[in-house]
DNA sequence: CATAAACCTTTACGTAACGTCAATGTCAAT
DNA sequence: ATTGACATTGACGTTACGTAAAGGTTTATG
């Protein structure tokens, strides 16, 4: 199937001014150009568009979709895959903003009350997405092919029901952790526990364990942007706070 | 409590710059200028700035945000209602999304086929949300309470609705999975019929799909003695059988 | 066959919501 | 007393298009 710009546009639901664009940026150019100089998109322009407008989605800049879309070594299949799991977070993220209405809701009628902090809680994710946004592709680029290969190759040598423990444990980190940054001591046995339960999580994915890797990994989560993003996306200073708890959990000093 | 633009600008995740705009469009201008022309703001405000960010949050552009805040109309309660629905509607476009990618990653694998159309769905909502930011506020002042009374009752009516149609469709697995058991073969139609039904249940609960997922789900009904006994109340047996068919449904091997 | 409607083209200026200097003043703490 | 972190007001820059102008092409219709 062959389209035209407007054809193409509608089909999108974007305007033939941002087709226009995209071709002038050199993001998305038309598979060729007919005699009368019109634009003539083809099948896989269709499919770039889609990605494009994923990236654009998730408040990707053109600038950062260019460079991956561009890049050599873009994979489309991963590319959906990363979508999916930005997507994921950002209804979890839609989801503290819903909780944060409807407290407010509530204190408006009086049922309770919020501090200024919580009023804004689900908004300040933005802050974190757009670092995502802005040096991951970089990271990616650093990373990412190792840190892809490494985790399929294991992935393939786990069972099924592996992976299930291992994805519980990881639900439970997180919940177990939220709870214990609220106390705010790493200490504390809410902390253990997150500590505890990442120790379980550790094992399985080495096979063994050691209370020095632990707490290398430990440490990992505050020096790689990639990892203090993830655990710091709904709290800020998490990622500090669970390796804290672990240096405690390990008998490190911290 | 009190805040000088940074502090304020901090609580709510924004840049100061953000906040003096805001102050320049009139906005949300600040309670007081102290001696050395510094802007403070107080109680009134950080409320103020918390709409604005939902409202902004939906898409809507600050010249429709401003003339909603400063109508001698708006209701900060009522406001926050709205939210609330524009907050539940985003996410469940989002989930169509979600569904878009789930499909798209399929398509790759070629486990299923997609049109150029179906391709786009989830993002044209787009256009329909700005088209409401557009003429939304202008409509909602002159229809008001009337449009929110509507939104109200459809949203009650729509959860009922799920919740019916998730009921129906437990019934119909149940019905068709019986029947199926009886052929003795997974692969079959019938079987087949039934483990879509079953992606259609889960769908609903999930809010959105993986085969992964799925196959999980169904290898837990074998697993787990509670769910076993509740497929298998009626012929020993279903409800490894419905495992079976949602495996080869999904592709997975068993 | 003409002609209007509905496309397409490039060029170019406009806009929203800030980001980012620059030049300067204020405040708290060492 | 000075340093560093804050504040102020300009003012120009940026992104991702919208919008209009001036014109060529295609297709449907009288």
């Amino acid at each position: 199937m062959e389209y035209t710009v407007h054809k193409l546009a509608r089909l999108a639901g974007v305007s033939s001014r941002t087709l226009r664009y995209y071709d002038e940026i050199g993001i998305l150019k038309p598979a060729r150009i007919n005699s009368s100089g019109y634009r003539i998109y083809s099948q896989a322009e269709v499919d770039l568009l889609q990605q494009i407008m994923f990236y654009r989605e998730l408040g990707m800049d053109l600038n950062n979709v260019k460079s991956i879309v561009t890049s050599p070594s873009f994979d489309p299949t991963q590319a959906l895959l990363e979508h999916k799991r930005r997507l994921l977070e950002r209804r979890t993220q839609l989801d503290v903003l819903i909780a944060n209405v409807d407290r407010s809701i509530a204190a408006t009628e009086g049922r309770c009350t919020m501090t200024d902090k919580e009023k804004f809680e689900g908004f300040v994710q933005q802050m974190i997405d757009e670092n995502e946004a802005k040096y991951g592709a970089e990271a990616r680029q650093k990373y990412g092919d190792e840190a892809v290969d490494q985790s399929n190759a294991r992935l393939k040598g786990m069972t099924k029901e592996q992976h299930d423990e291992s994805a519980r444990l990881a639900n439970e980190i997180e919940t177990t952790l939220a709870l214990a940054f609220e106390t705010g001591d790493p200490a504390g046995p809410l902390a253990q526990k997150a500590a505890d339960l990442h120790r379980q999580w550790l094992t399985f994915w080495w096979g063994s364990y050691s209370k020095e890797g632990h707490a290398g990994v430990a440490q990992m989560y505050v020096d790689d942007e990639r990892f203090t993003a993830y655990y710091d996306k709904r709290q800020p200073g998490t990622a500090r706070f669970l390796r804290d708890a672990i240096f405690i959990y390990t008998g490190q000093k911290a």
